[in-house]
DNA sequence: TAGTTTCTACTACTATAGTAGTAGAAGAGG
DNA sequence: CCTCTTCTACTACTATAGTAGTAGAAACTA
């Protein structure tokens, strides 16, 4: 298992460990919004399913309690999540992008900033098979 | 229900109906790379649940065959996929435009058609608050 | 019409995800 | 030291997804 698949609880998870850094059980739990928390041990089950999964692992100890921290990226993580949607889409993403303008989740900036990286890439396509 | 989610493989045969219009369960455990076939009972599971959710519906028989055909359309299970990993994203989808740049499952003919897209939206909103 | 093939309608089993309870160990406070 | 609180380590149950087998009906086919 190179990237495990993460679900959705468990990218939660994740991202606590990713926005605030290492924690324990019971941090992690206390920053899911109070309408929306798990219960302590499911956090606590999910955690150490991540662990399994090696996502993220035990560094010390404060107290009697284990504390987490984050192992896979979120960039890995987020990687993981669009190539699965690929694999969904069979590769024709247009549609997606179509769909990510109309609900206003593209900005005009966002969609300027694609351009000039994918111009920025030709560039470098560009030298490498001239050398 | 409105959308109901779909799974992997449940989406692989609604791509069949998609793309191939009303088929039986054969036809569509047919149109499987043969290699990645399922059994024939898995295909017919599947879309027994498929129609649980109303996702297709048996339009008629041929022979002793029932004929299946989607309810829902590419276009809605397909806004529901992207809208489940806007969730994930907590809505910051710029890292994702950036993968798909990167991994060349975006051409520049794509951007520019987003952006034309975006520009073509900013004027009809112009428009709206004019009138 | 008897045998063969093909379908349907069930049933079944496994893995994963989400959810949480319980027993007992371990600190913390007085 | 005793009690209260907090954690850990397990166990457990449900739903969904993926996978497929079986019994019996139905339709071809010689």
């Amino acid at each position: 298992m190179a990237q495990p698949k993460l679900s959705k609880l468990e990218l939660q998870i994740m991202e606590v460990l990713w926005t605030h850094g290492a924690c324990s059980v019971r941090e992690v739990q206390e920053h899911f919004a109070p309408d929306k928390r798990p219960a302590y041990t499911t956090v606590q089950t999910m955690i150490y399913r991540l662990e399994a999964k090696m996502a993220l692992r035990r560094t010390k100890k404060v107290s009697n309690a284990h504390i987490f921290e984050a192992v896979i990226s979120r960039n890995v993580a987020q990687r993981r999540l669009v190539d699965d949607l690929i694999g969904l889409f069979g590769g024709r993403m247009q549609p997606v992008m179509a769909q990510l303008v109309e609900t206003g989740k593209l900005t005009l900036a966002d969609v300027q900033e694609a351009e000039r990286l994918l111009r920025e890439l030709a560039e470098k396509k560009k030298k490498e098979s001239r050398k």
